[in-house]
DNA sequence: ACCTGAACACCGTTCAAGT
DNA sequence: ACCTGAACACCGTTCAAGT
């Protein structure tokens, strides 16, 4: 009884897993529940909301990014520290397709697995930032929010744009660049 | 007989921006054509596309703005020129919600009317570019293809996350920060 | 307990039928 | 010529009915 459920929400995962590797995190549920080889009940029980099994997906690897950021903190300078971890983070949040738009709509609704997940991720990115802040290598102006949502942005182009993939470096350089200079 | 499909016309484009204003460039076409009190398929004769009825509703803004950019270019030094261009830029570009996405959409399928706008208004930003770039105002590693796109990018912010909103200039800043510094 | 899939209320898009 | 709306192929979400 019990193992066949947990075989259901497998097959799930790994169903969502490629489905949204295809079409990104808007990708259609229903399609979702047909390659899983389950009913559309069963998804929902599974994950009440579109949010549930996008954090289930990877949710590991944004907690993992925010472990990242302490030892980023330990191992660097506070200025490269946190650029690194903007890349890293950039990184991880442009697997997906829209996944982009996922991370930052968590910020209109705070509760959902996902929003707390991305809530410890900012909360990391913050300590980050402080450190850089105090070591005068980023103006003062920003806090942890501008940080995520700028960066977010810059992911977001490729996604909108795909042609452009290429110029995220470059569209990172240019954020990076407007972080460090003084506040106006 | 033409007049009244004029009428249509008129009558779809009113209620279109009724429609977008309330729910952003993603709106129902179908509500649209039931709040203009006309058949759908009359909708899609006028507007074959739904890029077709954004550049109706708002591509004398592009154009405008293309237009504006040569003023700026006369009136001011090149680096304030093209700030202010930037500036101008996003605040027409955030009138809609989702209009930013509309937009970057635009430079994959650069067929279609909206495309077409967009193209000459990228025109205009790359002449203020280029001048500005000529008097080291602002850093030679980007194109005017960047520039609309980290500035588009920026409007998409507040677009997902409207808690946002109140950050959108601080965010402006810091790109065009980014702009002014020397290429790393 | 868990699962299924029909049912409902929506889409975008096309196209036969009407005037 | 122009217009309409049913028809088709999709959604997300819920929930009665089944095991």
């Amino acid at each position: 009884m019990r193992s066949d459920a947990r075989l259901n929400r497998e097959r799930l995962l790994a169903a969502a897993a490629e489905v949204v590797a295809e079409e990104g995190t808007q990708a259609s549920l229903r399609e979702v529940a047909r390659r899983a080889g389950v009913g559309l009940g069963t998804l929902y029980r599974n994950f009440a909301t579109r949010d549930e099994l996008i954090q289930a997906l990877l949710g590991s690897r944004f907690t993992q990014l925010a472990r990242r950021a302490e030892e980023l903190a330990a191992e660097r300078e506070p200025g490269p520290a946190l650029t690194a971890w903007l890349a890293e983070y950039l990184a991880h949040s442009t697997v997906y397709r829209g996944l982009t738009s996922s991370v930052m709509s968590t910020l209109e609704a705070a509760d959902g697995p996902l929003a707390q997940a991305c809530a410890g991720m900012r909360e990391a990115a913050g300590a980050l930032l402080a450190a850089a802040q105090e070591a005068g290598a980023v103006r003062a102006d920003v806090d942890r929010v501008d940080l995520i949502a700028l960066v977010s942005a810059v992911g977001w182009i490729a996604d909108e744009a795909p042609t452009l993939a290429g110029r995220t470096d470059r569209h990172l350089a240019v954020v990076l660049a407007g972080l460090t200079a003084p506040p106006g």
